[in-house]
RNA sequence: UGGGGUGUCGCCAAGCGGUAAGGCACGGGAUUUUGAUUCCCGCACUCGUAGGUUCAAAUCCUGCCACCCCAGCCA
């Protein structure tokens, strides 16, 4: 498994405590969690986290339970909980169990009574914008709520109300009580748990008060004996918080230490959940998993592989700086496992007719799989001396350099034989309908004989007898573009994400099995997949070319 | 403006007082039946900035500057 390395900084913290004994009392054994809320599905932002946690795992024997932070019956579904375990599986991790904040509720209330036992909680009568207009700025402390000094009786018996439904949403929240003074607005007597009466989508109507996630998280770490709480910069501001709600519930040393890292940003990459979902509920794409969504299970349908998003977190790091890591990156990552793994498979996108005008009958070459292997693997491939080729591997006017086919020239079609270009005959608008070329029979590939015909350069091709028709589909990953904000640009990314053509392919790879990516010769990573009973061969991405140079 | 963070090559990122790793990108060259891959070579006398301490600083101290986060009954 490739986890990531440079999980130093994190590393450095849990080897001194390590050293330090902190938890011989529990046998030296960490524990660390994942704890997505089920709003949605996975995306590549999340895999940095994943990668992070399980990398703890691995190195340190710690325990890893996927948890669903699930304490907003509003937005959460079974759905999100399916595609969210699909996707931690899909990467290959394993996670010790699988746990739900609402399975702690009950734990959670008898920790809120407690709260207000100890007076370290209140109901509040303020209404949410009473409570935003008391809160201070950043500048200027908050004021008081004049409901701050009730007795614990009094706050137990409203609490105890609020459970049982006596009062609407809204009327009244629990809140902890800590300093509205404090520099830091996140210890400005935050609300911890509010009324909603709405359906929790495990826990049905049992409960219409709901915790809030600055009491719910650092607890349910407590709870389930997590040693090292992992989570992103923006929670800095929590950490007091998150001390403070697990010393006032009086767990036992050592308790859990939240340790936060800069997130996964992706140049032009959108990583926000909420406009996800927007682009899939004002249906700009097919759904979360289209494969033009950054979410793992779009990325999994684009055929990306597990293994490059691995080897990417690996790559970009664990640190605590803002960072924004280049789309180029990734790629790179997808490039370098699928060249390593991808069968070779020839294809033309934009096929021109070749014709060899002396060759006969028709014969079976070999083919390697792929030169990276040993070169041992071949399959057999068809050719009948009339073939495809691209139509930009041929020039009537061929640029400096050019190393493909023109007039007068030779070029090795692969695995096949050198030919030279004879003639061309052009359409009435002066474009190459058809190629002419005679073959060099002593330079059949493979063949030991040494022969002095030199070939400018190698180009793919298809039979044109038992080559395949194909669509090939190009879907652009949704990019961000700081000139279009929302919905307009949402349209235009939409409208250029997806592009379809039609050329050629080998017979091999139309008949091939699905998801198995394949190397198209000199253009990029594809795989073949089946869209409303066509096949199709879908982008993945391209290869890097360096035709420009 | 209060508090919390962060500033090392175009983008990530090591570095933890002894004289700037690595990856991506980029440029040059070699090999190549993919203009791919692979392979060499180049790419920060300088670490936000100004001072200070030291034989010696990206690393310690002080001031300044820039950027990010926080005023949800979201997570």
């Amino acid at each position: 498994m490739n986890l990531p390395e440079a999980t130093n900084f994190i590393e450095q913290i849990i080897n001194e405590e390590l050293q330090a004994g902190k938890f011989e009392s529990r046998g030296n054994q960490l524990q660390v969690r994942f704890p997505p809320e089920p709003n949605g599905y996975l995306h590549i932002g999340h895999v940095k986290a994943l990668c992070i946690n399980f990398a703890v795992k691995e190195k340190y024997g710690a325990k890893l339970n996927l948890r669903m932070d699930d304490t907003n019956p509003a937005k959460e579904d079974y759905e999100y909980v399916d595609s969210i375990i699909d996707a931690v599986k899909w990467l290959g991790f394993e996670y010790d169990k699988l746990v739900f904040a609402s399975d702690y509720y009950d734990k959670l209330y008898e920790i809120a009574e407690k709260y207000i036992m100890d007076g370290n909680a209140y109901v509040c009568d303020l209404s949410a914008d009473e409570i935003t207009a008391t809160r201070g700025t950043l500048t200027q402390p908050g004021v008081n709520s004049p409901y701050r000094e009730r007795s614990a009786e009094e706050n137990l018996k409203l609490f105890r109300e609020m459970k049982a439904g006596v009062y609407p949403d809204g009327a009244k929240v629990l809140r902890a009580k800590i300093d509205m003074a404090s520099p830091n607005i996140n210890m400005r007597d935050p609300v911890i748990y509010r009324i909603a009466h709405v359906p929790h989508y495990r826990q049905g109507d049992k409960w219409c008060i709901y915790p809030m996630y600055d009491f719910a998280h650092p607890l349910s770490d407590a709870i389930e004996g997590v040693t090292h709480s992992l989570c992103s910069l923006e929670f800095e501001n929590h950490r007091p918080l998150y001390d403070w709600m697990i010393e006032k519930a009086g767990f036992p040393k050592p308790v859990p230490r939240q340790i936060e890292f800069a997130r996964l940003n992706i140049t032009n990459t959108l990583m926000s959940k909420r406009y996800l979902k927007k682009l899939v509920d004002e249906g700009f794409v097919h759904g979360w998993d289209d494969p033009r969504m950054p979410t793992l299970m779009g990325l999994k349908n684009r055929g990306v592989p597990p293994a490059a998003l691995k080897k990417f977190v690996s790559d970009v790091g664990v640190a605590k700086n803002y960072s924004v890591v280049e789309l180029a990156q990734l790629d790179e990552c997808i490039r370098d496992e699928l060249n390593r793994t991808a069968e070779r498979a020839m294809a033309v996108l934009d096929p021109v007719k070749l014709t060899i005008t002396n060759y006969e009958g028709e014969e079976e070459l070999d083919f390697e799989v792929n030169p990276l292997d040993g070169g041992t693997k071949t399959r057999k491939i068809k050719f009948s001396g009339s073939v495809y080729i691209d139509r930009d591997d041929f020039a009537l006017v061929p640029p400096p350099k050019y190393k493909r086919l023109t007039v007068g020239a030779n070029v090795r079609l692969k695995a096949a034989y050198i030919v030279h270009c004879d003639d061309v005959k052009l359409n009435a608008e002066g474009e190459v309908e058809e190629i002419f070329c005679t073959y060099y029979p002593q330079t059949r590939s493979g063949s030991a004989e040494k022969c002095d015909i030199k070939a400018k350069g190698v180009i793919h091709w298809v039979d044109a007898k038992y080559g395949r028709q194909v669509e090939f589909r190009r879907y652009k990953p949704l990019l961000k573009d700081e000139e279009y904000p929302d919905q307009d640009y949402a349209e235009r990314l939409n409208a250029e994400s997806e592009s379809v053509f039609c050329g050629m392919c080998e017979p091999y790879v139309a008949e091939g099995p699905d998801e198995k990516p394949y190397q198209l010769m000199r253009t990029g990573y594809y795989k073949k997949c089946t869209i409303g009973g066509a096949t199709v061969l879908s982008e993945i991405v391209t290869l890097k070319d360096n035709f420009n140079k």
